[in-house]
Parts: structure tokens; C-alpha cells; sequence
DNA sequence: TATGAATGAGTCTTCATTCAT
DNA sequence: CATGAATGAAGACTCATTCAT
């Protein structure tokens, strides 16, 4: 199809960008509805009408539904995966403060985008999640197994928990951090916390992960 | 009306079960489509087809796709989230043990019913759930701040780690329970991880909540 | 078909009216509804309902939704058709005591059957009417023209207003005593006139033939 | 939205009438299937098959089948209604100028849109009518007690045949003249009448209700 | 005699998609 | 660049009808 990207001319005086941030408005609205409302329960018409488009501007930029969802994957969802694991790949090796690294991480890049976690929930987790696939075939899939090994490693020299198992530490550790931010708006209504920030629960989580990950101080209690 | 739900009396010679028995399939079936596809992304028709009936049988028996979704949470959710609460209201007041005994509790309750945690995801968690006003204003209400109460109380006494907060500790709890169950097929084809079981699944996490949810060594070592 | 009312055995001890009575008040219920709500705005099931008894069993008694109308047709509107006609047979041959005796009965009639003037008007008068075959093949066809030809006698004679049709006053005739009836529920409301009774609207009714057939009293007006 | 009944601009070179002529040419289709087939008995397919569109357009023009009865009402017939009212209010106070001025004027109205008197009958004057509420709270509620009131002035003054009730002299004024245009295919063909046009009826009409609604010569006789 | 279970056909409606302009 | 018009395919739901029991 003639996806307008790939366009030639433009427009005498008129700046680039400003079909770039059509572009970009659009992938937003859409990017807010998904979040709130679902991939499958969202049409495209619910996405022109809140960008005030025709519907049939959607897929003249975007050339179909499923390419609309290629370029969010591509352009915004990929991108803070990468940032995530750049962040993570020049972090020091002792697995509490990497662990608490990568969740202070994780936990301020999905404050600032609070669309993914709910997005993550429904549509990368369960089976047959549209963002499924495309997210286990891109840089995600290169993260986990090295945080993984990481921890193996650190198990090993004695440096983590012996009760935990590596792997599941790598999973644990992301429930930690993604569901607490996708689960928000139920657990502020539920216990009336309202009043808990960013910081409170990066520290709580910060604190458990300190804890949690540590060798089991059952030798200093008994120690004294 | 002829409406099966409603009926009561049975012909002689055939067992009452059948039709439970029938309907009880449908909702066995759509369960499980709900929980792999979403219930926005199932059509009834995906329902029926399955359970080689037509649509309009699914009609016959539910009367609607919102009576449906309600016969699925009074029928198969609600008894299960009565099943945990009931646990939980028995359970000693120890901190560590309480998460611990609902650790275990939930991971068993949901590792037997795996339709549950990616409904639970998708459904209940995100703003525009289906399962979620049903589900706020049902038991699971109650729950929560009971637990978070009851943390609190520990942490004053002591016997809780300092560092988290009460209250984001029933979120972190559910965390480390749900969603390393909702990640499964995630994180096993992810880690590479199709030998873990159950068991390792339970002792992993309860020894990241023992030790996690202790008071740490250092403050001991502080404190004489 | 299995049409019961060719049904050999009965249930011994138990009177052969009952059977009968049953499908006299099915089809009391069917005409009640069809005249409230049109036939094709009543589904068999909506008769059931009314009725307390199944759908199959409609089926069962009548064969077919066709059928039923047939059945209401056969038993319940050509009878009443029919006395009108044999009371119309009767009647004298002064064409205003005709028209009066016309209106009388027929108001009669209807206002002690009051399913009948709406089911006239939907049913009958327009083209895709269900029953309107059936009853231009049915009594009525008879009833008009010779209604017809003694207004036109009697015009011949000099004892009809001779500014009328003969043929259109039988129409006129209808439209002023089944119309009114048929409107009923909307006049009483839209003229606050629920004090108005049937006697009142046959004299009315009467009246109005009485003075509009005779021979207009110019020449009595202008001769004293 | 891009609702072709709310969008304004206009696509250059192209004469405006043409979507508004779509739009029309669907709402007579409609309103000529409504008059034949009664307006539960009409599904939407028909109307798009006899217009040869797709069903889908039929929605993408009004809406929704509700919204086209709306249309169908505020386009097509309340002007009728307004229209009539106006000639009403302009004319005579003699109540029979009056009443066959009315009878004249409804007449040439309904004869000039044939498809109002069936839709008149049935959805308007039974009771679960679909257009019977929308019409009651339009203008007509307020033409019926005007003529009544009318009526009620005349027949105090003597101008009115005393028998009449005024109310109901409204009612067969009505049925006077609604009737015989809505029956029209039946006593046509009944009373093999093809040769009647509407200035027969009309003065047939008017002959009828200039004997029938002036005071009888017989107390007239009486009177001196 | 009566009915619960089941279904095919049809209705209203939504939606992604196409295309001429 | 952008959109109004149009549609095919699919979804939820209704209904008359059948049939084994």
C-alpha cells in the first residue's frame, strides 16, 4: 500500500517533522487507548474519533490495523526495552544492586509511560496477546536469559539467596516491578493509598529486593 | 421461560447431571478461550465452535454474553477467591508465615485452575476489564485490606522488615504469586525453563518472602 | 403434522372440552397480543409466555405459526363476520335504518370483542397484511357489494343523499364506526375523553348517519 | 464521526444535492415498504435490497433503525402534519366550512403521499404502534382538541347538528377521511371501484359531512 | 400429551478496509 | 493529503421449528 512514510515529495515550506508528528499523535492515542481499553476492545474508529481523523486516515498512514500495531511495537515499545537493557548491561555484577538497579529502572521507565504496564498485562502475557510474539522476538528475549545467568553465577560464588531458584528470580523480579505499576489503579481504590508515590514504592521494592535476595541472615540471629 | 438455568424439574430416567454437565463444558470451555485469547478478542461463535455446539446454543444456556461472563465469576471465580479468603481468615498472624501460608495458598489454588491467572491479568487488572467492577465489588474486596492491616500491625510490633511498606507489600505479595503463574508459557520458553515445577515455583518464593519480608540482619547488627 | 385436534385416544375420565379449552385460551392469548402488538411484532414465544406453556407446545396444538393465524381466522374472525352479515340480512330496506342497524351491530360487535378493530387495522387494511387474503377471500367479500347495491337502490329510489357514492358510503360506513373503535386508545387520551361510553358513540354514530344519508333538507330549510 | 447526517463540507465540483439525494431516495423506500409491509414487518435488508444498497449503508446513513424511524418522522411526516395544521388554523369558524375544508385538505394530503394513511393505521393508532409515541408528542396532540373545542363553540351556538358529540365528531371526521384513503386497494378491489378518483371522494365526503354534521331539518320543522 | 434441547436462518449492528475524488 | 461513500465479513441475538423422550 502507499504508506505515506515512504512518500516523496513534500510539500514546499512545510516541515518534515510535521507529518512525522501527525504520525506520532496518532501512535499516542492509540498507545492510551490500548492501554485503557484493550487492543481487541479498541476499533480503529475509536482511535480517529478521539485524534479527531477519519478512520480512513489511519490506514492511509499506517496502512492496516496490524501495521498500526508494528509501528507502535517498533517505535514505542521497542525503544524503552532498549533503554531498559542498556541500562542494565553496564550495571555492576553484585545481584542485590543489580536487582535494585534494574527495578529502580524498570520502575521510573514505566512511571513516565504508564500505557505499557497495562498494555504488558493484557497483551504480552497472556497467549495469545497480539503484542505477544512481536515482543518475544525482539530485544526482550535477550534480557531475560542474561539476567538469568547473572544470578546463576552470583548464586554460585554465594552472593544470593540458596533458596531461590535463578530463574525464577529473573520472573520474581519482574512482578515485582511491572505488576505493583499495572495493578495501580486497583490496589489505590482497594487499600485507599492514594497518598504512596513513585519513590515510596521504588524504596519498598528497593527494601524487599535487598532483603529477599540476600544470603538469610539465620547464621547473625543465631550468632549473638 | 424454556431458559435451562431457570428449570427445574427433570425427565424421569435421564440423570439430572447431564444438563449441568453440558452446561458446565461451556463454561469449562469458555474459560479457557477467555483466558488464552482475552474476552474482548473471543467471539462467541470461537466459544461454540470448540465445544461443537452452535452460537445459538450458548444463547439457550446463558440467555447473553454479559449473563455468560456473570455465570462464569459466580460459577467458577468467586468460589475460588472464597476458597483463598477462607484459608487466609484461619491462617496464624506471623507476618512471614501469613505470606508465606498465602504464598502457597494462592500458587496451589491457581497452578490447579490456569485459566485463572492470565483472566486475572488481562480482565480484572486493567481499567476497561470486563471481570473488574464484578470482581471489585465481589469478596475480593475484603481481602486486601484485611492483609494489609494486619502487616501493618506486625511492622509495629516489629516483626516485619522496616524497609517495605504495609500496605505494598499485599501488592508485592500478589506479584510474586500471580504473575510469575500468569508468565508461565512466558518465561519458560523465555528461560528455557519447562523443568521447573510447581513445587520449586512454591519454595523459590517463599524463600524470597522469608527472607524479604524478615527484618534485616544489619539492623539486628545495629541494634546491641 | 400431528394435529391433536385429529388425535384419536383421550385421557379417560378427563372431559373432552379440556383439550378443547386449552386451545381456545391459546389462541385468546395469541389474539390478545397480536392486537397489542401487531402479529409480526409477536413472536410465538411471547405467547407462550403469556400463556404458561412452552413454544413447542403452540407447535404442537396449531403445527405452525401460519397456521395459528389460520386457526384465529377460522375460529375467532369469521364467526363474528358472519353475524354481522346474517344481522345485516335481516334488516329493513330504508337505507338509513340499514346504515343505522350497520353501525349498530357493528359497534356492537367490535366493542365486546375489542381485540378486533386494531388486528382490522394493521392486519387487514394494508397491503402486506396477514390476514387481509384471508378475509377478502373469506365473508366480508360478500358483505360489501351488497351493501353496495342497496344504497345505490335506494339513491335510485330518492331515499339516499344523492351527493354520495353508494359504493363509497359503504366505505364511509366502516371508517365511522370501526375507526373509531380502533382509535380508541388514542382519542380518549389525546381528548381527555374517558367519559365517553359505547351508547355515546353509537348515538353519536347514529346521528351522524341518520342526518348525513337522508336527502339534505334544503327544500324543507327554504320551504317555510 | 463520520456520520454522513452530521458532516457539512462539501467535496468540490460535486453539486451538494447528491448525498442529500441518496439520503431521500432511502427514506422513501423506507416509508413505501413501512406503508406496505408495516414497520416490524420490514427489516432493514429489505429496504436496502429494494434501494440496491447493502444493509451496511442503510447504518451508515441513519445510524441505527431507530434513528431512521426518527428521520422518517421528522422528515417525511411531521411536515405533513404541520402542513395540515396550518391550512386548519387559517380557515372558517362555520364548523361544516370547517369540517370539509379539513376533510378536503386531509384528502389531497394523503392522496398526494399514499404511503401515510397504512402507516397512519398502524403505527400510529395501535397500541404498540412504533411511531404512535413519537407522533402524540409532536404536533398532532394539539390539532385534535383545537377542532374539538371548535366543535363544542359551534354546536352551543346551534351551528352544530345536536346529536353529534363534539369530541367525537373529531373522531369520524378522522375516520371520514383517513379511512377511506387507507382502505383504498380494499374496497377497490371489493367493490370493483377503479373508477373512483379522489374528487369523488372528496365530494362525497364533503356531501356527507354537509348533511350529516348541519342541524337536521327535522328541528327545524319543529321549531316554528 | 408435553417439553427440553438443539439449531438454521435471519436481524441488527460494528468494523476494517477500499476507492474515487 | 485527506475523506466521504460504500461494503463484506463477522458478531450478538432472536425465533420458528424439529425431535427424542
Amino acid at each position: 500500500m502507499a504508506k505515506p512514510a515512504t512518500s516523496k515529495r513534500r510539500a514546499p515550506g512545510r516541515p518534515a517533522k510535521v507529518r512525522g508528528d501527525q504520525r506520532k499523535r496518532l501512535l499516542d492515542v492509540a498507545l492510551t487507548l490500548f492501554a485503557k481499553q484493550g487492543i481487541a476492545g479498541t476499533p480503529l474508529s475509536a482511535i480517529a474519533r478521539r485524534a479527531r481523523v477519519t478512520p480512513a486516515m489511519l490506514h492511509y498512514y499506517f496502512g492496516s490495523r496490524d501495521q498500526l500495531l508494528d509501528a507502535l511495537m517498533d517505535e514505542c515499545i521497542a525503544p524503552l526495552i532498549a533503554r531498559v537493557g542498556a541500562q542494565l548491561g553496564a550495571s555492576e555484577s553484585d545481584p542485590r544492586g543489580l536487582a535494585r538497579a534494574f527495578a529502580a529502572t524498570i520502575i521510573g521507565v514505566l512511571a513516565e509511560n504508564p500505557w505499557l504496564p497495562p498494555l504488558w498485562m493484557r497483551e504480552v502475557l497472556s497467549e495469545g496477546g497480539v503484542l505477544r510474539e512481536r515482543l518475544l522476538q525482539g530485544g526482550a528475549a535477550r534480557l531475560a536469559p542474561g539476567l538469568a545467568s547473572r544470578f546463576a553465577d552470583a548464586q554460585r560464588r554465594g552472593a544470593l539467596n540458596p533458596g531461590l531458584d535463578p530463574r525464577l528470580t529473573v520472573v520474581s523480579l519482574i512482578g515485582l516491578t511491572i505488576f505493583p505499576l499495572a495493578a495501580q489503579p486497583i490496589w489505590r481504590r482497594l487499600l485507599d493509598a492514594d497518598d504512596i508515590g513513585i519513590a515510596t514504592l521504588i524504596s519498598h521494592t528497593e527494601a524487599l529486593i535487598e532483603a529477599g535476595f540476600g544470603v538469610p541472615a539465620a547464621s547473625h540471629r543465631k550468632a549473638p
